[in-house]
DNA sequence: GTAAAGCTGTGAAAACCGTAACAGAATACT
DNA sequence: AGTATTCTGTTACGGTTTTCACAGCTTTAC
């Protein structure tokens, strides 16, 4: 289908607003919203209404011309879109802290991304219970992915390894890498990464900081 | 000085770049590498050269023409512009899994954001040692935000407090927050969010996932 | 000493994204 | 019934970001 095809050449940006449409839509559906307009729901993100529904375009419009977006409709329709209509079977590589706390991280399983697998190297930690799963050891890597169909994984390894569990994911059948180390993974095509580098967040605040500092020093000596 | 209100009209997509620069060049420094031209440093990160130019541009330019940067400079030049040339005083305002994972996070004090403060209201956790203090109550917010010119907060807590505690935290001093709860904040101006939303980046990643999936059952079919 | 190669700084061109404007359709109101 | 209002889908516009192209400087090779 060309639609399919089309459907993927979309703006990075939109990509990225789709996941906050559908969690306020959500969040209407469950006070009993029915119908929304697309103001309403632009003004709710802080974004412009014609946005909203440029983004809607790219995937050929949700609702008909005079009539407002049905919230019981919309939802599944971006399910569908950012590929949770069913849910995601995903695990977890590397148990350390910030493993443990995206495993306790109950939404992850609301949201589509079961968690079917949590992996680490230390034999202290194979074993131990998280939400309901042992941790396993990384000699099952392979197996338990292949076994549990699971297409994306987590990646909460050191840096020093994450290229080496990079491969292994991918050769394993891994199609999604959401990598938290603070590397520059090199993967084949036919599969995504995204990096999510916690450093980066925070220095581009600092910038903002600063200048917000530098803008107040300003102001006192201009007066 | 009008380069410093000049230095903070600069795209976001730029800032965003940046501790990239910063990471990687540190990276150079520590292999003892003394010389990168713009070519190298851009192909290691996976962007044009001309755009790390265009990017440096904004700030003056680092080096002469005909010659490459030079690393020495380049670390603390870079410093300067994010922000980080002092360290930044930083507090986690709960202590949750994901707080926690934050505060172990070694790499926060080495990179500038030394820990000054972890909060939280469960009685469980008040006291608690966590990387070498304890997790404190937040009655002490204010006071301790003011005693260790804290400017920059990292809100760990549930969604439905996030907006409250955010109110205490800018009422208290605080410039910088970094927002992980699922929760558009609305703060005065003269204070910077950025919010750090796992669902969204997990979501985006899905629907690559989803695409590519799609691309490869088509290709199936084409054969 | 001169030519060649390599490099940055810089401004213009191209691509991309967000915003505005409007046509057409459904509803609400008089 | 007819008009006004509200709403989406769609196209055109304007601004921003990325990419390209090149001028000018520095070093290297011969």
């Amino acid at each position: 289908m060309a639609k399919n095809r089309k459907s993927c050449e979309v703006p990075d940006a939109t990509i990225h607003r789709l996941p906050l449409y559908l969690e306020k839509l959500k969040l209407l559906q469950a006070i009993g919203v029915e119908d929304v307009s697309s103001r309403q729901l632009a003004e709710s993100l802080d974004i412009k209404a014609s946005q909203l529904r440029h983004d809607f375009h790219y995937f050929g419009g949700f609702s008909r011309p005079g009539r407002p977006y049905q919230v019981a409709k919309l939802v599944p329709a971006l399910e569908q879109i950012i590929g949770i209509a069913e849910p995601v079977p995903t695990a977890i590589i590397g148990a350390g802290h910030l493993g443990q706390a995206l495993a306790n991280y109950q939404n992850l399983d609301v949201q589509g991304f079961p968690v079917r697998g949590i992996f680490d190297t230390n034999p202290k930690l194979i074993g131990v219970e998280m939400r309901g799963q042992p941790v396993r050891d990384m000699d099952e890597l392979e197996k338990v992915i292949r076994e549990e169909k699971i297409k994306i994984a987590i990646l909460t390894v050191p840096a020093a390894q994450a290229q080496t569990v990079a491969n292994r994911l991918v050769e394993a059948g891994i199609i999604g890498i959401f990598n938290f180390a603070p590397a520059d993974l090199k993967v084949p095509e036919g599969v995504a990464v995204r990096n999510e580098r916690l450093a980066v967040g925070i220095m581009s605040l600092s910038f903002k900081v600063k200048c917000i500092l530098q803008s107040q020093e300003e102001d006192i000596t201009e007066v």
